[in-house]
DNA sequence: GACAGGCTACGAAGATTTTCGTTGCTCGCT
DNA sequence: AGCGAGCAACGAAAATCTTCGTAGCCTGTC
């Protein structure tokens, strides 16, 4: 079994809450979750209890009122995801991906220019 | 209810092998994935039978063998997963996912070549 | 110290996904 | 006609994911 095994739907939406808030009890990851839709406040207990089972997240019991974190962090996370996808859904070829990520989604200008500073910096390492 | 939901990961195994062979009746798909890894022929036939009902592959029913093929193309479902974990996981940014594709994965140099080839028609098309 | 509110733990139901055994049909062969 | 191989349909078990009700504990307030 692999440390960390790719998130669910449903754990992304809480993972999201921590990237974004940092450490947070449950109750804050409630507030936002629910904001968005429908959810008790035990099943936003009970995917954390999980997720950290999985180490997903790692809590901090000092407090009575547990506070949780991500335990990758969102880059590492996409990365892995992002891994997931190519090999399940684009045959490996990261070029292929790339250049449908760019063709649905139209990037701004400055987008674009940042992505071709990328490029620059990839060239400029394999010379 | 969207047409056509976002296939789960045996789903996916299923589809990546209609795309390549192209239309293949349940033994042929089970073969090949049954090289991959242990499954039942009936297992195949559920899988495709379900996916089916979801609209996810087409039946022709003339000969007493059916034979299945994918109702969208890979180009079309890569857009939709893209745009899922664009979602899900990258804060909508489709900028953030170009350059961790780029990162993660080396690209060869054709490749970039290539990504650069597609930038200047981006930009292109945009003034 | 009693109680009210907020907290975690736990069990379990419901939903979805994945797996396969069994059944019954149909075709080709003898 | 009878048999055997291969096929689809179906039901259901197993596994995983999502949801929540209930119970029990702790802590502050009156």
């Amino acid at each position: 079994m692999q440390p960390f095994p790719r998130p669910t739907d449903a754990e992304l939406a809480i993972l999201r809450v921590l990237w974004e808030r940092g450490p947070s009890t449950v109750r804050q990851v409630y507030e936002v979750l629910s904001a968005e839709r429908e959810l008790g406040y035990t099943t936003a207990l009970k995917m954390l209890q999980i997720m950290h089972e999985k180490g997903l997240v790692q809590r901090d019991v000092t407090d009575r009122t547990h506070v949780f974190s991500a335990t990758q962090t969102q880059v590492q996370t996409q990365r892995t995801m992002l891994d997931d996808l190519l090999d399940k859904a684009f045959g490996g070829s990261s070029l292929n991906l790339v250049m449908q990520a760019l063709a649905t989604r139209k990037a701004s200008r400055e987008e674009l220019a940042e992505i071709r500073k990328m490029l620059d910096q990839a060239e400029g390492g394999k010379r």
